[in-house]
RNA sequence: GGAGGGGUCGCAUAGUGGCCUAGUGCGCACGCUUGGAAAGCGUGUAUACCGCAAGGUAUCGAGGGUUCGAAUCCCUCCCCCUCCGCCA
């Protein structure tokens, strides 16, 4: 959530920054309203609060009839006033649930994906002697990625890996955490459930956010988008040594995904499924480092697709396309010869700075050298999101006999180099 | 899932309706003392909100309730421990 104390003194400033996220600007002072009658309320509640305690702790010593109604007329007005305030307050925090994080200054302003800014191309693009062809048709062909069966097992937007694609995720994940531990990473396993609460906090249950969450309401849990959901509150309610930082974490799990308002798009194969699998960076650093850490989780991303020699490109999200909680967005899109009319990038990364935005709501602290607690910054970040992944490996490593070579740093790890 | 026990300040503990404005010990910080240290002594030691400030309010696992007044009584939930059941 967005730090009150800002939206207070700097309502011009928020206004601009949700704007650009396409967000109304209203909001803000519609905030501002609700907030001030909040705080005459708050201020008028505490007042007969202390004159309620004065008087009981007189009762301790004189319970006189006088003094009894005295506190009992005081009790009623304390009640009234009380759930006054809690609609304010109720109000108050929805509005703030509808505000993201602000992009910093020199993010660039767009209003959509058209107007992301490419940095940089990397590696280059394989001639092909043939017309390459799409994952999807290679892989069934191979037998190891089966879709029509997970459709009438599971619904659409499903899929099982199968033999070398199974096998294929396994020396990915290894293949991340190698690199990452070596980069002192904490490796985790985290749960992929999570409490409204937490999640909430994590700044994830925004109203247009929920939608595409799966919810089990029997226990009241939500089952996570990615490991970020349930890595981040590894740092809830504590307070951590400035020497200790940066913290980073890498993890594995399961994202699970409704893909609710993508009706139609991408609705062939695996590469827009409702459950992946994912290996996932989470950084905590102080505010100073931010920047310094999202280049070097940007960095880790470029060292695994460029590990796999695969084609990519460096994508600065603008405005108008970024996430919900992030202050500045990087993706990785990698290269994907088999799509579309002759080859295209797509999404298979994303990198940010979400600021402290998220440990805000978790209460995620460090203390700084002069012993004050501040919030920390928190960052997050693909490692490999394993069905894309998959995608691009499958078309650029395709060979004209409907075969897969194995990327030669996958090698060992699978023990083959190709699949067929 | 069933039965019982528990959750209090960083840690450990005291606290069965008003003297709790949460005590004590340990730890920690600062000061005194010392050549230096230890011990000893003294002072301080949470978070959030409101307020220019003085100060006030809230928080004893969470939420609700009873009461003029709740750490304390009642209800619901969560978590931990012991036993049973089930299970990878």
């Amino acid at each position: 959530m967005l730090d009150v104390k800002l939206i207070r003194e700097n309502p011009e400033k928020v206004k601009a920054g949700v704007a650009k996220k396409k967000v109304d600007p209203k909001l803000v002072d519609k905030f501002l309203r609700l907030d001030e009658e909040w705080r005459v309320k708050t201020k008028a509640l505490d007042d007969l609060a202390a004159e309620q305690n004065a008087i009981s702790r007189e009762m301790g010593q004189n319970q006189s009839q006088d003094l009894l109604s005295k506190a009992q007329l005081l009790k009623q007005r304390i009640t009234d006033i009380e759930a006054e305030r809690d609609v304010l307050s109720s109000k108050r925090d929805d509005i703030l649930n509808k505000l993201p994080n602000l992009p910093f200054d020199d993010v660039p302003l767009g209003k959509d994906e058209s107007e992301n800014k490419i940095l940089r191309e990397v590696g280059k693009k394989k001639n092909f002697k043939f017309k390459p062809k799409d994952y999807l048709t290679i892989a069934e062909k191979l037998g190891i990625v089966n879709v029509k069966k997970a459709t009438e097992i599971a619904g659409s937007r499903f899929g099982y890996l199968m033999g070398d694609a199974a096998l294929l995720e396994f020396a990915l994940v290894r293949l991340a955490f190698d690199t990452l531990v070596k980069e002192r990473f904490t490796p985790v396993v985290p749960p992929v459930m999570i409490t409204p609460t937490v999640y909430r906090e994590m700044g994830r249950l925004a109203a247009d956010q929920k939608e595409d969450k799966y919810y089990l309401p029997k226990d009241e849990l939500y089952l996570v988008g990615s490991a970020e959901h349930t890595i981040g509150p590894l740092g809830r309610g504590e307070v951590f040594e400035a020497s200790s930082l940066p913290k980073r974490f890498v993890g594995f799990s399961t994202c699970f995904r409704r893909e609710a308002g993508s009706y139609g798009k991408d609705t062939k194969g695996i590469l827009r499924v409702h459950q992946f699998d994912k290996v996932e960076m989470y950084s905590f650093v102080d505010p100073e480092n931010s920047e310094r850490e999202h280049k070097f989780l940007l960095s880790m991303q470029e060292k695994l697709v460029s590990a796999l020699e695969l084609p990519y490109r460096v994508v600065e999200i603008c405005t108008g396309d970024m996430g919900w909680t992030d202050a500045r967005q990087f993706d990785v899109e990698t290269w994907m010869p088999g799509q579309g009319e002759a080859g295209e990038y797509r999404e298979t990364h994303s990198c940010s700075n979400t600021t402290d935005f998220q440990t805000r709501g978790i209460n995620a602290k460090y203390k700084t050298k002069d012993g004050k607690k501040e919030f920390l910054y928190a960052l997050n970040a693909t490692g490999f999101a394993i069905g894309r992944i998959l995608i691009a490996i499958i078309e650029n490593y395709q060979t004209e006999d409907g075969g897969v070579e194995v990327p030669k740093v996958l090698r060992d790890y699978l023990g083959k180099d190709k699949i067929e």
